[in-house]
DNA sequence: TATACATGGACCTAAAATGTCCCGCTATGA
DNA sequence: TCATAGCGGGACATTTTAGGTCCATGTATA
């Protein structure tokens, strides 16, 4: 299989390149159907006759159907896509990039997705999708999932499909109020997954700023207490990564604690833990859940994060999560390897 | 593997065939080279002009080279047609014909080329790629291989290379004197084996029509007895399958020989015996050499014959022969399959 | 040295791809 | 209920490409 495409590479890079652009439009109608033609070659940057001959074929293939609404992918569609995802990365040569990554970054496990979300948002969704399929890979029959906030986690979130097998699923929030935007907040991207899972889970309402003894009491409140008693037995942490900058302006980070983050020259940010470029904590959130050395007794732990601009925080963090699977984007990836 | 193929073709519905395309003029090339447009063109049935585009993309690819005597493949052309092999003998439906053939004829082992040799000439060449290939594949340490004469065992000594690992290979042709043409008889052909190979050989000088007593004579002098031994150790025998009534009259068959070929419905062809539907034997050349008896001890006996009308000979011949590997040619199997 | 065969340039035509503009339909939300 | 934004699809001009045809020029070889 390999050989067949490397071959096909060197004899027909023309009909690859074809093969290329009708996956892109098939993968993003998934995405987004039902839509429409303007939008779709909006944000594929395809003018709009191109597309139009191109959707017009593979209408003719039964891989789409085309209502008042716009177009969607057939079954026939969805399958060839899965079918040809694999094949597609090798085309994409991001197979290739996947080995680079492990090699510079060390790690063992990386998954690239083709874009860069930074340019096109669609390509979180792509993160959440491979995200989806890398988590459904791993889990066994009863889980306990800990989910972190962030928008890419919320993408993640959004393309959870139920689990044939087993939903015997139970998504808890990994850690207390980080100040997030309540869309982005940890509590509600896990309800959102169960929702979508069809499983169960439990949320931690913990105020944002408090007084020590107030958590302190928090804490030992029964229903609290329940809920990070699961969370410390999670299997399975799913977590963004954020630019250390941009996480604490987004959260309101007391004037304080910023400036301890830009003294310490922190770069990266996951979980509330900021970190500098060689992946030692600097600075942390004081909240209740998960903490940073919990993460080794986890079975898995999945970092998602994309864009050329988180190039550097994902490098950062990595250094100190050599275990962790990390499923980013083209842009990031490019970005990483080019330093 | 063959899903790929199928999701491609969804997606790329000519994909196979300009792949098919490119492959066989490079393959073409390959078999030729150095040659013209006007002559391959010719020879593929393809307009003179499509070809040069195709051949302009090729060159640019660099996988062949254009000069004043022709063009030729590139060392990595070269490569290519060998990865893609395998690849086009499943795209081209070759091994669906190689599983079915086994079944129908009850053997072993076969390989189909693409083709028909009684169409296409060039085809002969491609069995005796095939058949090299075997050979190689079976080839041990010191071996002694012995090959009867034929147009079709003359292409598979042309297209003989030279073994990279060792070439103690000594060629003898596997019977005397059968009636053939200089060029196609197998002393000819034994020599031309050894010489592309860089290998040994040995010679049976054996006068076509002999009287008993000079038969027993000669075959008492020592350089005669000495290849004869040889021959009957060989370790390998290649050998071509005729129409019955063809070879005979290729062959200056004596009038009542020709009655009994006729009268005994004799179909097939091969060493110098003449087999009928059922693979009996109805007639033998006295001669010296390798009986058909004697196969049976011989390691690797490849039989190579092609081209829809050697059909019923190849299916009468195979009927005795279970163990043999049959290199054939599309025409043939498809012919034999058909019945 | 003639000949045959090689490539490569030039030009024309047919056909396919693409750009542009517009129309009628329908789902949606005020 | 109705306005409207967004949908697919028709029509046609224009550009680009593929392919047909012919010929010039170079180079091995008999």
């Amino acid at each position: 299989m390999q050989s067949l495409i490397e071959a096909q590479k060197k004899l027909l890079p023309d009909l690859l390149d074809v093969m290329q652009k009708r996956y892109r439009i098939l993968q993003y109608i998934r995405l987004m159907q039902p839509i429409g033609r303007r939008v779709l070659s909006n944000s594929l940057g395809i003018s709009e006759r191109v597309l139009r001959s191109e959707v017009q074929f593979l209408k003719e293939q039964n891989l789409l159907i085309m209502s008042s609404a716009g177009m969607s992918v057939t079954s026939e569609g969805n399958e060839l896509l899965h079918i040809l995802e694999d094949v597609m990365r090798e085309v994409l040569g991001l197979k290739d990039l996947e080995k680079k990554l492990k090699h510079t970054l060390h790690i063992e496990d990386v998954i690239v997705v083709a874009g860069d979300s930074d340019l096109s948002p669609w390509v979180k969704k792509e993160m959440g999708r491979a995200c989806v399929a890398c988590m459904k890979e791993r889990l066994t029959d009863k889980n306990i999932v800990a989910v972190t906030g962030g928008t890419t986690l919320a993408a993640v979130a959004e393309m959870m499909t139920p689990d044939s097998k087993q939903s015997d699923v139970l998504f808890v929030p990994a850690r207390g109020g980080l100040g997030e935007d309540v869309k982005n907040q940890a509590n509600t991207i896990c309800a959102k997954m169960a929702e979508k899972t069809m499983g169960n889970y439990r949320l931690l309402h913990v105020p944002d700023h408090l007084s020590n003894e107030a958590y302190q009491s928090l804490i030992e409140e029964p229903t609290v207490k329940e809920v990070l008693q699961l969370i410390k037995s999670s299997s399975m942490v799913i977590h963004g990564i954020g630019d250390a900058i941009t996480m604490a302006e987004r959260r309101k980070t007391p004037e304080e604690d910023m400036e301890k983050i830009k003294a310490r020259y922190a770069v990266a940010e996951a979980f509330g833990y900021y970190f500098n470029q060689e992946g030692e904590v600097v600075h942390k959130v004081k909240t209740v859940g998960i903490q940073l050395e919990d993460l080794e007794h986890v079975q898995h732990v999945i970092a998602v994060a994309g864009g050329a601009s988180k190039a550097k925080a994902i490098k950062a963090y990595m250094k100190q999560a050599p275990h962790s699977i990390l499923i980013t984007d083209e842009g990031a990836a490019r970005a990483l390897i080019r330093e």
